[in-house]
DNA sequence: TATTGGCACTCAGGGAGTTCGAGTGCTAAA
DNA sequence: TTTAGCACTCGAACTCCCTGAGTGCCAATA
């Protein structure tokens, strides 16, 4: 394999290139570590991380800059993880404390990673999955339209008005509220399909029609599970990192505006070692993030994973601060939601 | 005051260097519009407005630019408002259907908006100030907590969780949920804190302190009309029109991150003719959006208007263009809140 | 008085040529 | 295996120069 000091050589590569930002040569190499070794000797070095498509070359007679692989191999061998310092725990405390509703939290949440990592933040609400039913509200909304909210456990609310055709009767509608919430009420979100099966027996036809429309939107929205909802924060940051951006930032842009594929991105991503997940440059297989990595962690709220958050920057990011940050702003978040 | 010819000069210097982005001169003015005069003529002309401070050269031998002041003089006077073709009204058309809830049909609005005029595209949600309230829920979330839920007419749900710091009863929560919906139904929401004074009559001291709690935070929520939210969309279009913005786009970027700020620029801008109003260049007074020309138009529900949208973009925009997606766009959207 | 042709002048942008220096790979010696 | 030495490469930065679009002004003209 890959001998120490050649693994050392790409540690320092990577750390010196994130710093300046400028391809890195042996000289300078030599001049800002201590190997103990000469300038030629890094560069026999060199020339075999290069031969393992570790660095590579801009050009001729540039110095080195890593691959996707080079960090790769620094994240998952080579780094250590930065505890965060004092007045970065103290900014996360201050950012947390007093949010009330879900939705607050999350907004904070996702300012708080931005401003933390100076990179874009990303925040997925809760999924439903795992979630089950607190309590289900039809509310008469207009003539013939009943709203009808959806409360889950992880305390999520989703809202969605129901198109009746006919006008209703609002003490029917109290009835089948009423009902709803004896049948589901506790029940996980899989089980509802099956709990609300023969909820129309025994009623007149009209009744019927009605609450099989409820229950299909009702099961809709269940299912519409997929169909989660991003808070993004800091797209200014990607700006200030233009120049970490051949071409042009508009891609990247394009890409975390694009909440679908970035939902269906960070879905994929496992938890490997820290806790954290990550994805360096094409390692995304998305055409605007070739240059860009991704850091997710998941958070939870009573002991199971509900949803991610994560940051997006440069793949010349530094990995140490932003999966620590990513981290920490994770577990602070579980703690809170578990309050 | 400015002979005519001049301001017809003003109007196709604004229209090439639009199409163009290069500094207009005299000759290729006369070469590409019919003056019926000379390039010297056109000269005279131009050394008019740039006394005016209508346009501005960049330098000595290079063509003009027009000013902040000659946009302005453009779309107030010298500019007629280009009707949508078939092609953009078939994509409101096919953009706006179907859509169920208003969290819905306002995302679709700003994608459609941004989409229309490949510029940013902000929709502010509906404002609570002129609406009344339809239905107040109380659902018990936890043991010390009641979910409140306000469902306003303009078809804008707040959700809140409030903490009591005992353990609720059930009953009690019930009871005073009719108490709140049968005071307050129909109510417009600056009557709210009146009709809402006496609620705890009669009760014990318990229920009296939990009543006041909640009624403070139900007020604290109609109050909270200032946070308001906004959606954003086409975010990476500015990115494509980087060149437009001298320096980098990165402050345009944090500007319309600070959603705060964004509001009050967008309220404070009041309609002047076509429906729409804009703001160009530095009357923005915002660091940010120096070179960044802002249209809004409000948009409606029953009659009164409740809320606004529009684009951002360069000043160096299609202002003809835009300002009439601008304003069928909001047309399409209060017919469809209109339904 | 308004318009025009003519003319001298300006200056950003682009291309060509040059230098500079950081960096490389290779080789032969330690 | 390491090192010193050396010839070589090539992007970046600089200078110099030219070009051409554009200007302002003036005297002549309609």
């Amino acid at each position: 394999m890959i001998p120490d000091r050649s693994l050392e050589v790409l540690r320092a590569i990577v750390q010196d290139y994130i710093a300046s930002k400028e391809p890195v040569g042996s000289k300078s190499l030599v001049e800002r570590h201590s190997f103990g070794v000469s300038a030629a000797t890094i560069r026999n070095d060199m020339a075999l991380l290069e031969e393992e498509e570790l660095i590579h070359a801009p050009h001729t007679s540039a110095g080195r800059v890593p691959t996707d692989k080079g960090y790769r191999l620094f994240v998952d061998r080579l780094s250590e993880v930065k505890p965060l310092n004092a007045a970065e725990r103290q900014a996360i405390e201050n950012f947390m404390v007093g949010s009330a509703d879900l939705d607050e939290t999350l907004g904070r949440t996702v300012r708080l990673l931005s401003q933390l990592t100076n990179q874009v933040a990303i925040v997925q609400y809760p999924t439903l999955g795992k979630a089950s039913v607190r309590h289900i509200e039809l509310i008469p909304a207009a003539d013939t339209r009943v709203l009808m909210v959806l409360i889950t456990d992880n305390g999520r609310i989703q809202q969605h008005v129901v198109e009746l055709g006919v006008k209703v009767d609002e003490s029917f509608v109290a009835e089948l509220r009423a009902k709803l919430n004896t049948s589901l009420a506790g029940a996980s979100l899989s089980d509802v399909s099956a709990k609300v099966k023969n909820l129309a027996t025994g009623m007149n036809a009209e009744h019927t029609k009605l609450t099989n429309l409820i229950v299909k939107n009702l099961l809709e929205q269940v299912d519409a599970n997929r169909q989660e909802k991003i808070l993004l924060s800091g797209t200014s940051n990607l700006a200030k990192r233009e120049e970490d951006f051949p071409g042009s930032i508009s891609p990247v842009l394009e890409a975390i505006e694009e909440q679908v594929v970035l939902l269906k991105l960070i879905s994929e991503m496992q938890a490997e070692q820290h806790g954290v997940s990550l994805r360096i440059g094409r390692e995304n297989q998305l055409e605007g993030l070739t240059n860009a990595s991704v850091v997710v962690s998941g958070y939870e709220n009573q002991g199971s994973e509900i949803a991610k958050l994560g940051v997006i920057g440069p793949t010349r990011m530094d990995y140490s601060s932003n999966i620590s940050a990513v981290r920490a702003v994770a577990r602070y978040l579980t703690k809170t939601l578990g309050n």
